[in-house]
DNA sequence: ATCAATAAAGGTCAAAGAAAGTCAAAAGCA
DNA sequence: TGCTTTTGACTTTCTTTGACCTTTATTGAT
Protein backbone atom coordinates (compact mmCIF):
# COMPACT_ATOMS: atom_id res chain seq x y z
CA UNK A 1 0.00 0.00 0.00
CA UNK A 2 0.98 3.63 -0.53
CA UNK A 3 2.40 6.04 1.83
CA UNK A 4 -0.08 8.24 0.75
CA UNK A 5 -2.97 5.94 1.42
CA UNK A 6 -2.07 5.45 4.52
CA UNK A 7 -2.17 8.81 5.22
CA UNK A 8 -5.02 9.39 3.46
CA UNK A 9 -6.49 6.70 5.97
CA UNK A 10 -5.14 8.06 9.17
CA UNK A 11 -6.41 11.56 8.49
CA UNK A 12 -9.94 10.18 7.45
CA UNK A 13 -9.70 7.95 11.00
CA UNK A 14 -10.03 11.20 13.06
CA UNK A 15 -12.64 12.34 11.68
CA UNK A 16 -14.63 9.82 13.85
CA UNK A 17 -15.90 10.63 16.54
CA UNK A 18 -18.86 13.21 15.23
CA UNK A 19 -16.48 15.89 14.80
CA UNK A 20 -16.73 17.36 11.58
CA UNK A 21 -13.28 19.58 11.90
CA UNK A 22 -9.88 18.03 12.42
CA UNK A 23 -6.41 20.16 12.90
CA UNK A 24 -3.19 18.33 11.36
CA UNK A 25 0.61 19.73 11.71
CA UNK A 26 2.51 19.14 8.28
CA UNK A 27 5.41 18.48 10.13
CA UNK A 28 4.64 16.24 12.74
CA UNK A 29 2.75 13.73 10.34
CA UNK A 30 5.63 13.69 7.97
CA UNK A 31 7.29 12.61 10.71
CA UNK A 32 5.08 10.23 11.89
CA UNK A 33 4.68 7.92 8.09
CA UNK A 34 8.54 8.98 7.41
CA UNK A 35 7.58 11.33 4.48
CA UNK A 36 8.89 15.03 3.54
CA UNK A 37 6.67 17.33 4.15
CA UNK A 38 5.79 18.09 0.46
CA UNK A 39 4.12 14.38 0.95
CA UNK A 40 1.03 15.67 3.04
CA UNK A 41 0.14 18.93 1.18
CA UNK A 42 -0.15 15.85 -2.26
CA UNK A 43 -2.49 13.59 -0.50
CA UNK A 44 -4.37 16.76 0.76
CA UNK A 45 -4.87 18.14 -2.54
CA UNK A 46 -5.60 14.61 -4.35
CA UNK A 47 -7.76 13.27 -1.41
CA UNK A 48 -9.54 16.29 0.44
CA UNK A 49 -10.76 18.18 -2.50
CA UNK A 50 -13.86 20.15 -1.88
CA UNK A 51 -15.32 17.83 -4.72
CA UNK A 52 -14.85 15.38 -2.31
CA UNK A 53 -16.31 16.71 0.36
CA UNK A 54 -14.03 18.50 2.08
CA UNK A 55 -12.69 22.30 3.06
CA UNK A 56 -9.34 23.00 4.58
CA UNK A 57 -7.37 26.29 5.75
CA UNK A 58 -3.70 26.58 6.98
CA UNK A 59 -2.13 29.03 8.90
CA UNK A 60 1.30 28.57 8.58
CA UNK A 61 4.68 30.29 10.72
CA UNK A 62 4.98 29.08 14.57
CA UNK A 63 1.96 27.10 15.86
CA UNK A 64 0.94 26.53 12.41
CA UNK A 65 -1.40 23.99 11.33
CA UNK A 66 -3.53 22.35 8.81
CA UNK A 67 -7.46 22.61 9.31
CA UNK A 68 -9.73 20.11 7.26
CA UNK A 69 -13.51 20.34 7.69
CA UNK A 70 -15.75 17.53 6.05
CA UNK A 71 -18.90 19.69 4.26
CA UNK A 72 -21.58 18.27 5.24
CA UNK A 73 -23.50 16.66 1.85
CA UNK A 74 -26.97 16.35 3.33
CA UNK A 75 -27.19 19.85 3.55
CA UNK A 76 -26.29 20.58 0.24
CA UNK A 77 -27.77 17.85 -1.42
CA UNK A 78 -31.19 19.17 0.51
CA UNK A 79 -30.89 22.70 -0.82
CA UNK A 80 -29.82 21.47 -4.08
CA UNK A 81 -33.33 19.67 -4.20
CA UNK A 82 -34.70 22.35 -3.07
CA UNK A 83 -33.42 24.42 -5.91
CA UNK A 84 -34.26 21.88 -8.88
CA UNK A 85 -37.62 21.90 -7.80
CA UNK A 86 -38.40 25.58 -7.43
CA UNK A 87 -40.93 27.04 -9.98
CA UNK A 88 -40.32 29.62 -12.89
CA UNK A 89 -42.18 31.85 -10.75
CA UNK A 90 -42.39 32.24 -6.21
CA UNK A 91 -44.59 34.42 -4.14
CA UNK A 92 -43.94 36.14 -1.43
CA UNK A 93 -45.67 33.39 1.18
CA UNK A 94 -43.82 30.24 -0.67
CA UNK A 95 -40.72 31.99 0.26
CA UNK A 96 -41.42 32.34 3.79
CA UNK A 97 -42.37 29.15 4.39
CA UNK A 98 -38.91 27.61 2.53
CA UNK A 99 -37.24 29.71 4.36
CA UNK A 100 -38.75 28.97 8.02
CA UNK A 101 -38.04 25.24 7.03
CA UNK A 102 -34.70 25.73 6.05
CA UNK A 103 -34.34 27.19 9.90
CA UNK A 104 -35.92 24.51 11.27
CA UNK A 105 -33.39 22.44 9.74
CA UNK A 106 -30.53 24.41 10.16
CA UNK A 107 -29.41 24.78 7.01
CA UNK A 108 -28.71 28.40 6.92
CA UNK A 109 -28.55 31.01 9.58
CA UNK A 110 -31.04 33.61 10.76
CA UNK A 111 -28.63 36.41 8.92
CA UNK A 112 -28.47 34.27 5.61
CA UNK A 113 -32.59 34.03 6.46
CA UNK A 114 -32.80 37.81 6.90
CA UNK A 115 -30.79 38.60 3.63
CA UNK A 116 -33.05 36.11 1.34
CA UNK A 117 -36.58 37.53 2.97
CA UNK A 118 -35.15 41.55 2.38
CA UNK A 119 -34.02 40.42 -1.24
CA UNK A 120 -37.13 38.62 -2.59
CA UNK A 121 -39.85 40.58 -0.61
CA UNK A 122 -42.81 42.47 -2.50
CA UNK A 123 -41.32 46.13 -0.78
CA UNK A 124 -38.38 45.61 -2.72
CA UNK A 125 -39.51 44.09 -5.41
CA UNK A 126 -41.66 46.67 -6.66
CA UNK A 127 -42.84 45.42 -10.41
CA UNK A 128 -45.98 44.29 -11.48
CA UNK A 129 -46.80 40.60 -9.96
CA UNK A 130 -46.08 38.58 -13.04
CA UNK A 131 -42.80 39.97 -12.91
CA UNK A 132 -42.42 40.06 -9.84
CA UNK A 133 -43.08 36.66 -9.00
CA UNK A 134 -40.85 35.12 -11.56
CA UNK A 135 -37.92 37.60 -10.79
CA UNK A 136 -38.16 36.44 -7.26
CA UNK A 137 -37.75 33.00 -7.89
CA UNK A 138 -34.84 33.50 -10.01
CA UNK A 139 -33.00 35.73 -7.05
CA UNK A 140 -33.57 33.45 -4.48
CA UNK A 141 -32.29 30.49 -6.53
CA UNK A 142 -29.66 32.04 -7.27
CA UNK A 143 -29.01 33.14 -3.68
CA UNK A 144 -29.75 29.67 -2.23
CA UNK A 145 -26.63 28.11 -4.73
CA UNK A 146 -24.09 30.53 -3.05
CA UNK A 147 -25.38 29.10 0.14
CA UNK A 148 -23.89 25.70 -0.78
CA UNK A 149 -20.54 25.24 0.99
CA UNK B 1 -2.03 27.07 20.74
CA UNK B 2 0.67 29.99 19.89
CA UNK B 3 1.28 32.07 23.28
CA UNK B 4 0.47 35.44 20.88
CA UNK B 5 -2.89 33.36 20.74
CA UNK B 6 -3.29 33.00 24.75
CA UNK B 7 -2.35 36.45 25.25
CA UNK B 8 -5.14 37.90 22.48
CA UNK B 9 -7.37 35.83 24.13
CA UNK B 10 -6.46 36.84 28.11
CA UNK B 11 -6.71 40.46 26.66
CA UNK B 12 -10.40 39.85 25.22
CA UNK B 13 -11.63 38.43 28.77
CA UNK B 14 -10.24 41.37 30.00
CA UNK B 15 -13.28 43.38 28.20
CA UNK B 16 -15.97 40.81 29.34
CA UNK B 17 -17.82 42.63 32.17
CA UNK B 18 -19.30 45.11 29.87
CA UNK B 19 -16.23 47.17 29.77
CA UNK B 20 -15.44 48.68 26.47
CA UNK B 21 -11.94 50.24 27.42
CA UNK B 22 -9.56 48.22 29.46
CA UNK B 23 -6.36 49.10 30.46
CA UNK B 24 -2.74 46.82 30.51
CA UNK B 25 0.93 47.33 31.53
CA UNK B 26 3.02 45.92 28.71
CA UNK B 27 6.37 44.45 31.48
CA UNK B 28 3.14 43.30 33.87
CA UNK B 29 1.71 40.90 30.34
CA UNK B 30 5.09 39.98 29.42
CA UNK B 31 6.10 38.80 32.58
CA UNK B 32 2.56 36.75 33.08
CA UNK B 33 2.98 34.90 29.66
CA UNK B 34 6.81 34.35 30.33
CA UNK B 35 7.98 36.25 26.90
CA UNK B 36 9.46 39.45 25.91
CA UNK B 37 7.64 42.92 26.40
CA UNK B 38 7.93 43.57 22.72
CA UNK B 39 5.47 40.32 21.81
CA UNK B 40 2.71 41.88 23.24
CA UNK B 41 2.84 44.63 20.76
CA UNK B 42 3.08 42.16 18.12
CA UNK B 43 -0.22 40.51 19.59
CA UNK B 44 -1.45 44.15 19.81
CA UNK B 45 -0.41 45.23 16.56
CA UNK B 46 -1.29 41.94 14.96
CA UNK B 47 -4.91 41.11 16.66
CA UNK B 48 -6.15 44.66 17.80
CA UNK B 49 -6.15 46.87 15.02
CA UNK B 50 -8.42 49.75 14.00
CA UNK B 51 -10.19 47.46 11.34
CA UNK B 52 -10.73 44.94 13.92
CA UNK B 53 -12.19 47.09 16.11
CA UNK B 54 -9.77 48.14 18.62
CA UNK B 55 -8.30 51.84 19.13
CA UNK B 56 -5.09 51.55 21.30
CA UNK B 57 -3.17 54.44 22.87
CA UNK B 58 -0.23 54.03 25.42
CA UNK B 59 1.50 56.40 27.47
CA UNK B 60 5.24 55.42 28.46
CA UNK B 61 7.11 56.59 31.68
CA UNK B 62 6.45 55.88 35.20
CA UNK B 63 3.28 54.25 35.98
CA UNK B 64 3.07 53.81 31.96
CA UNK B 65 0.19 51.78 30.45
CA UNK B 66 -1.29 50.61 26.97
CA UNK B 67 -5.39 51.85 26.97
CA UNK B 68 -7.49 49.23 24.43
CA UNK B 69 -10.99 50.76 23.66
CA UNK B 70 -13.24 48.36 21.57
CA UNK B 71 -15.31 50.58 18.82
CA UNK B 72 -18.74 48.59 17.84
CA UNK B 73 -20.09 51.40 16.16
CA UNK B 74 -17.64 52.07 13.46
CA UNK B 75 -18.93 49.13 11.35
CA UNK B 76 -22.64 50.15 11.60
CA UNK B 77 -22.01 53.60 11.30
CA UNK B 78 -19.96 53.09 8.23
CA UNK B 79 -22.39 51.13 6.39
CA UNK B 80 -25.23 53.61 7.62
CA UNK B 81 -23.53 55.92 5.71
CA UNK B 82 -22.88 54.02 2.34
CA UNK B 83 -26.66 53.32 2.26
CA UNK B 84 -27.77 56.79 3.15
CA UNK B 85 -25.63 57.59 -0.14
CA UNK B 86 -26.83 54.58 -2.36
CA UNK B 87 -28.41 56.66 -5.70
CA UNK B 88 -32.14 55.64 -6.62
CA UNK B 89 -30.12 53.77 -9.46
CA UNK B 90 -26.55 51.92 -9.29
CA UNK B 91 -24.64 49.66 -11.92
CA UNK B 92 -22.89 46.10 -11.54
CA UNK B 93 -19.84 47.72 -11.50
CA UNK B 94 -20.69 50.08 -8.40
CA UNK B 95 -21.49 46.97 -6.45
CA UNK B 96 -18.62 45.24 -7.07
CA UNK B 97 -16.69 48.44 -6.10
CA UNK B 98 -18.55 48.68 -2.75
CA UNK B 99 -18.65 45.06 -1.70
CA UNK B 100 -15.03 44.50 -2.16
CA UNK B 101 -14.49 47.91 0.25
CA UNK B 102 -16.94 46.05 2.32
CA UNK B 103 -14.14 42.83 2.54
CA UNK B 104 -11.41 45.09 2.88
CA UNK B 105 -12.70 46.99 5.80
CA UNK B 106 -13.85 43.37 7.32
CA UNK B 107 -17.71 44.69 6.86
CA UNK B 108 -19.15 41.36 5.68
CA UNK B 109 -18.09 38.26 5.49
CA UNK B 110 -17.44 36.21 2.31
CA UNK B 111 -20.42 34.64 2.33
CA UNK B 112 -22.68 37.75 2.66
CA UNK B 113 -20.60 39.18 -0.47
CA UNK B 114 -21.55 36.56 -2.77
CA UNK B 115 -25.21 36.82 -1.74
CA UNK B 116 -24.98 40.80 -2.08
CA UNK B 117 -23.11 39.91 -5.67
CA UNK B 118 -25.77 37.30 -7.02
CA UNK B 119 -28.96 39.12 -5.30
CA UNK B 120 -27.71 41.77 -8.16
CA UNK B 121 -26.03 40.76 -10.72
CA UNK B 122 -27.39 41.75 -13.82
CA UNK B 123 -27.42 37.88 -14.53
CA UNK B 124 -30.36 37.38 -12.30
CA UNK B 125 -32.22 40.64 -12.44
CA UNK B 126 -33.17 39.79 -16.04
CA UNK B 127 -34.84 43.64 -16.79
CA UNK B 128 -34.44 46.87 -18.75
CA UNK B 129 -31.37 48.53 -17.91
CA UNK B 130 -33.06 51.37 -16.60
CA UNK B 131 -35.40 49.19 -14.49
CA UNK B 132 -32.72 46.71 -13.23
CA UNK B 133 -30.58 49.49 -12.15
CA UNK B 134 -33.21 50.96 -9.89
CA UNK B 135 -34.16 47.52 -8.67
CA UNK B 136 -30.19 46.78 -7.24
CA UNK B 137 -30.40 49.93 -6.00
CA UNK B 138 -33.25 49.21 -3.94
CA UNK B 139 -32.24 45.26 -2.89
CA UNK B 140 -28.87 46.35 -2.10
CA UNK B 141 -29.63 49.06 -0.19
CA UNK B 142 -32.20 46.73 1.82
CA UNK B 143 -30.06 43.53 1.80
CA UNK B 144 -27.21 45.95 3.49
CA UNK B 145 -29.55 47.21 6.06
CA UNK B 146 -29.85 43.78 7.51
CA UNK B 147 -26.41 43.10 7.87
CA UNK B 148 -26.28 45.77 10.53
CA UNK B 149 -26.21 43.91 13.74
C1' DA C 1 11.65 76.03 42.83
C1' DT C 2 14.81 74.32 39.28
C1' DC C 3 17.48 71.35 36.79
C1' DA C 4 19.97 67.34 35.79
C1' DA C 5 20.43 62.55 36.53
C1' DT C 6 18.19 58.32 36.90
C1' DA C 7 14.56 55.05 36.78
C1' DA C 8 10.52 53.30 34.74
C1' DA C 9 7.78 52.61 31.53
C1' DG C 10 6.50 51.71 26.42
C1' DG C 11 8.14 51.65 21.00
C1' DT C 12 10.75 50.01 16.84
C1' DC C 13 12.86 47.13 13.87
C1' DA C 14 15.28 43.52 12.10
C1' DA C 15 17.06 38.84 12.68
C1' DA C 16 16.11 34.16 13.81
C1' DG C 17 12.86 30.50 14.07
C1' DA C 18 8.84 27.79 12.95
C1' DA C 19 5.55 26.41 10.32
C1' DA C 20 3.18 25.60 5.69
C1' DG C 21 3.18 26.17 0.24
C1' DT C 22 5.00 25.51 -4.53
C1' DC C 23 6.82 23.33 -8.28
C1' DA C 24 9.33 20.47 -10.97
C1' DA C 25 12.41 16.55 -11.26
C1' DA C 26 12.88 11.68 -10.25
C1' DA C 27 10.93 7.30 -9.35
C1' DG C 28 7.27 3.74 -9.75
C1' DC C 29 3.87 1.44 -11.87
C1' DA C 30 0.16 -0.23 -15.19
C1' DT D 1 4.55 5.32 -22.49
C1' DG D 2 1.82 7.99 -19.67
C1' DC D 3 -0.12 8.56 -15.22
C1' DT D 4 0.48 8.77 -10.16
C1' DT D 5 3.57 9.10 -6.27
C1' DT D 6 7.68 10.53 -3.94
C1' DT D 7 11.37 13.84 -3.01
C1' DG D 8 13.62 17.99 -2.11
C1' DA D 9 15.13 22.69 -3.05
C1' DC D 10 13.28 27.03 -2.65
C1' DT D 11 9.51 30.40 -1.16
C1' DT D 12 6.12 32.65 1.73
C1' DT D 13 3.88 33.61 5.95
C1' DC D 14 3.63 34.21 10.75
C1' DT D 15 5.81 34.21 15.48
C1' DT D 16 9.39 34.92 18.81
C1' DT D 17 13.34 37.27 20.53
C1' DG D 18 16.51 40.87 21.61
C1' DA D 19 19.18 45.00 21.05
C1' DC D 20 18.54 49.69 20.99
C1' DC D 21 15.43 54.04 21.24
C1' DT D 22 12.01 57.48 23.11
C1' DT D 23 9.03 59.35 26.48
C1' DT D 24 7.59 60.39 31.12
C1' DA D 25 8.07 60.41 36.11
C1' DT D 26 10.82 60.66 40.20
C1' DT D 27 14.52 62.12 42.95
C1' DG D 28 18.18 64.80 44.82
C1' DA D 29 21.31 68.55 44.77
C1' DT D 30 21.55 73.53 44.57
Amino acid sequence: MRVSDIIEEFIKDLFNEEQEEIEIQRNDLAQRFNCVPSQINYVISTRFKPSQGYYVESKRGGGGHITIRKIDTTKSDYLMHIIRNIDKTLNNTDVEILISDFLTYDLISTKEAKLLRVATSDNVLTLPKDLRDELRANIFKNMLLNLID
